[in-house]
DNA sequence: TATGAATGAGGATTCATTCAT
DNA sequence: CATGAATGAATCCTCATTCAT
């Protein structure tokens, strides 16, 4: 059996037919399928895709099994729509704050906060981890991610370090060639918290920081 | 069989008489074990845990279906033991080499080393992505790893670092009070390779050169 | 269907446009329970409980294998459903009949042509055998029946007989001493059509009639 | 899961390869033969037909699995026979017994006393009880039983209890059309020790005495 | 003969998806 | 649009039976 064991649902259906006619559209369409949507998020991220079940996101948004089928095609559509719609106004903020005209440091005291307070603070956090433990069997998912984030992000971050350097803001050139040791710390942030968060809780704040201090120099 | 009514099994069940003799016995036990966790760590590592279907592990490990249930109690503890039995060979390794006497420079180089090399050259490097992919669902998974990884090198390499602080090999101690940004490059490659390899290589060791740079400045 | 690399499955089931459009919906919920019940009645009683399947329950159910599951947990929770919903009816009989004011030799009469008419020229036959035939596997049926049946009717005999012993009606307290008696030969009468009606067929009637002969002497 | 739930076994095989040659051909062939025997009585008795394993009744006697069927076909034959061959020596004995020249009610007291004795204090009853619930699913063994026992016996019965109508011994011939009426009470205490000794044991012999009473009057 | 590892058909159960209402 | 009962393909796991040793 899947370790993260679900409780076995009674098989007695209650079939009351008078049952009090529930709002129905009661909600925006929008509204509705905002809320698969969460619904589909919470679930997602406590079982995974696989083990995810769509009876429980319909229980969970209050909605009929069926009517997810009105909003999504089909299981893998409400994933890869769940992730790519919460990742979107992510984009923006990233890609404006990578282009602010600030130093180098700052910029990366403020990517730093950025994940701290609108990511690994939120529910976003479980949008990333589901794209790390989910992704390696969603190719087009991954895709989305290289092409929406990573593709966009990287260029902006490389030239802006390489910038850095020229201008002695840096001692080396490693992180600007290698920009994915900036995001490294935050990456390894949201995998120890999935995993080890129970035995360690790891004080997200501080370890951007000291990864800061690591790579600027202690702060002043 | 039952006796009532139902055909006899023994009349379909007899093999066909013209099925090539296949290997019965045909390898030690041992060997059988083996390349049944060899085709799991395949499966799983395509599909991970719950997509993964025993009856492609089984023919892949050319046995059969119920050969798997003779040296595993179910699929959970197949992917269990099989990571238990890759990780086994690591953690030895990774003590012996986080408590080498030199210079913590040379011991970072050398873990480095040994992670682009025996890490992420190898299967195991799939073994690690299960864990990261997997281990928010296998809580007894993510102890393991914990209590026999993490648990056991981390205070290790903090006290090393700490040391190394003192004694000025370290500019600060960033490294020291969070060892997890030692391995976060590592890690970030892990993750990476799985989602994004296809997009953008990376060139682990020059990352993981990179990142020694970042610490310790450019190497000489 | 996860993404990766199998055939999608909702390419495969799409169902054959051709397939006669069985009737979905067709009956209400009470109706359809109903002949799950009574299919499953029918391939328990053919075939005991473990060999039974519930895929042959199903068909003859004409419902989905599926469908059997909206209404059971499973197939334990059926079986046992199944005896219970059977009997019930019957407990409410038996006991009313029980405690009948009228002379002993009449009450065991009544007693006689319930078992004649209402059990063993029914199903409810096969429910009783059922009993006696999984009984033993089944310490909660056991339980059950004990507590539902026996604790309730035996007690009531008991005092009934031992009234009618000490007014005479009843020529010793054998009978009042073990109400088993009573019933011994209906459940023999079950137990052999079980096994041998086909050698020997037994004329139930005349059976109890010749047990009511032997405890009050012959009739009159 | 069927309800007498067996303890999983573990998965793990230890294959000792220097294990102790355990005694091979240690035991005459018609022991082995007995030993199976023995331990198929056990397990069939416990779990019913379909639920024992043969694993476990190889285990129980001490002997491979494969070895069971050295002697036996198949596991029906392993019950078949088993029945069969816990038979036999009973079958002589209620034979010779039916025959005797005593009162009749001095036989029959002689055969509720070896039906005490003989069956229902030992593991014949176990046989008895595995010939009513497994009979209806095995017609050769319901057929066998009543050629081999009914058949014989019934009719032995009956003239004698005819006889003893005719003789004035019983008061009417109740008995002699129904012989099944004087085992009743056996088969009842079998199939109630099956079902309900744990909430109300049965005193058997006091069950068989009382019938006695109630077919001849009370003993003097 | 005896062994027990290997086999693979069989069956219970789950759950994404459909569609009559 | 919304519902949720119904469907049935998919897959885990069991265990009678075989056969190389």
């Amino acid at each position: 059996m899947h370790p993260t064991s679900r409780p076995k649902r009674s098989a007695v259906r209650r079939r009351a037919e008078t049952a009090p006619q529930r709002s129905r559209r009661a909600q925006e369409p929008n509204q509705r399928r905002k809320s698969i949507l969460d619904a589909a998020l919470d679930e997602f991220a406590a079982r995974g895709f696989a083990a995810a079940r769509l009876d429980d996101v319909a229980r969970r948004a209050q909605v009929a099994k069926g009517t997810i089928y009105l909003y999504f095609r089909d299981k893998e559509s409400l994933f890869q729509e769940l992730v790519r719609s919460m990742l979107s106004p992510l984009i923006a903020a990233i890609e404006s704050a990578a282009t602010r005209e600030v130093p180098v440091r700052t910029l990366c005291e403020l990517i730093a906060d950025t994940f701290v307070c609108e990511i690994y603070g939120t529910r976003r956090k479980d949008v990333l981890r589901l794209i790390i433990t989910e992704g390696p069997r969603f190719p087009e998912l991954a895709e989305f991610y290289y092409r929406e984030v990573i593709a966009r992000v990287l260029p902006v971050m490389r030239k802006r370090l390489n910038l850095a350097v020229s201008r002695g803001e840096l001692r080396h050139d490693a992180l600007a060639r290698f920009p994915q040791l900036l995001v490294a710390p935050a990456l390894t942030a949201i995998v120890w918290s999935g995993l080890f968060e129970r035995f360690a809780p790891l004080d997200v704040r501080e370890l951007m920081r000291a990864h800061l201090d690591l790579i600027f120099g202690a702060a002043s």
